[in-house]
DNA sequence: CACATAATGCACTAACTAGTTACTTCTTTA
DNA sequence: TAAAGAAGTAACTAGTTAGTGCATTATGTG
């Protein structure tokens, strides 16, 4: 079947689409209390009515917005293919994309925390997100095993305590830049800082997991 | 001049107090968006028309109960008296001071989260909270330093990039406690999973510093 | 082309919410 | 002890906000 490139006056698919980022946008821009559905609304240039239509409620797209959030990011690790790297280097990537995710995608860090703020109890009610992480999880534990074979990774790390390091240096330094540039009195989001943050978080966890670094 | 002891029915300190007290619970609890002043009076068990009369208005309270959560653990982190410890022991004291004030003063987190979703517009307009943090900064300067005479820090680590770290592996940990317990499929909580991972920051924070760890 | 169905728009409401007005009650001090 | 000012209250307002009822319009299909 051919695929229509005709634009449609009426496309439920793309007015879906519009809708899902405009809300993406403005609950990372104002939480999930703070965001209005008028707003989501006049930003995807579709009716409101048209929200409640598709998605149910606010909370019921937020939840959507932050399944969509999450499965993307993973996605995205897995497209790493870490396993055809040396592990050193496989390591050095994983941070480095990291942070580069959390830099290109601010409004990722922000649906997080407004979702931590209500207690995860959107997330509770997801469940495709488990699957997606056990993945990931296993990924970085093969990863461990395989830089301990090759001799240059300390035995016995716990594959989740280091996921949430590598995620914490990056997350915290860039969630917190607002507060952290007037409290340091440094701009922390000059590229140069920017620079001299990642080498530091870089340091960090080779120190941590290399046998000699 | 003798302090009072007989209960006044009416005390404009201890309102004000209550109602800071109040403000913060419900400004942690629900961020700047979602709290509500009628819940903040109730709470405090003031009429709302007080909050007005001390504090102005939403926004001001909220300035003013981030200062205060400012000041409250940097003033605890003087008291910690550092530089009284082998340069070593005093980064592990620092290091379990950050973590165990993040544990007990969640509020803290909640706050600092919510004031960054707003860009920092708040504590922009605070001139006190420089001062605090610059002592702070050069508190952990001079422990470095001290470290590195010592012989047992590398030198040429910039404290700001550690303080961050110090506070990015506990924070974040804590502040996405609901969201990692689901993905990672283990109570973060538990006194156990707490344990551990102090450990892991400490191990992570010293194999960073020290010569040999 | 006609009909069923899906997409969309408008105007509304019921509940909520920050902030205020006008007043009463208590406390201090000259 | 009386007056002045500070502390406190209740009821209100003006504006906002999530969510809806219902009519209208476009689209694909037989």
């Amino acid at each position: 079947m051919a695929v229509k490139t005709t634009k449609k006056i009426r496309d439920a698919d793309a007015t879906q689409s519009r809708i899902l980022a405009a809300a993406k946008k403005e609950f990372a821009k104002s939480g999930l209390s703070g965001a209005r559905v008028d707003e989501i609304a006049d930003r995807a240039k579709a009716n409101k009515r048209m929200i409640y239509h598709y998605f149910g409620n606010k909370e019921d797209l937020f939840r959507i917005v932050l399944e969509d959030a999450y499965t993307d990011i993973r996605t995205a690790e897995q497209a790493l293919e870490l396993e055809h790297l040396p592990a050193r280097e496989a390591l050095e990537k994983l941070i480095r994309f990291t942070w580069n995710y959390y830099l290109k995608n601010p409004e990722f860090i922000t649906l997080v925390n407004s979702e931590n703020l209500h207690k995860a109890r959107h997330l509770k009610q997801s469940d495709k997100i488990e699957v997606l992480f056990k993945r990931f999880v296993g990924m970085v534990g093969a990863l461990l095993d395989r830089g301990v074979q090759e001799g240059v990774f300390r035995p016995g790390i716990d594959p989740v305590q280091l996921n949430i390091t590598i995620a914490a240096i990056g997350y915290y330094y860039l969630t917190n830049r607002f507060t952290g540039s007037i409290v340091f009195q440094r701009d922390l989001m000059a590229p140069a800082a920017l620079e001299e943050r990642l080498a530091f978080n870089i340091e960090t966890i080779m120190r941590l997991v290399c046998l000699d670094f």
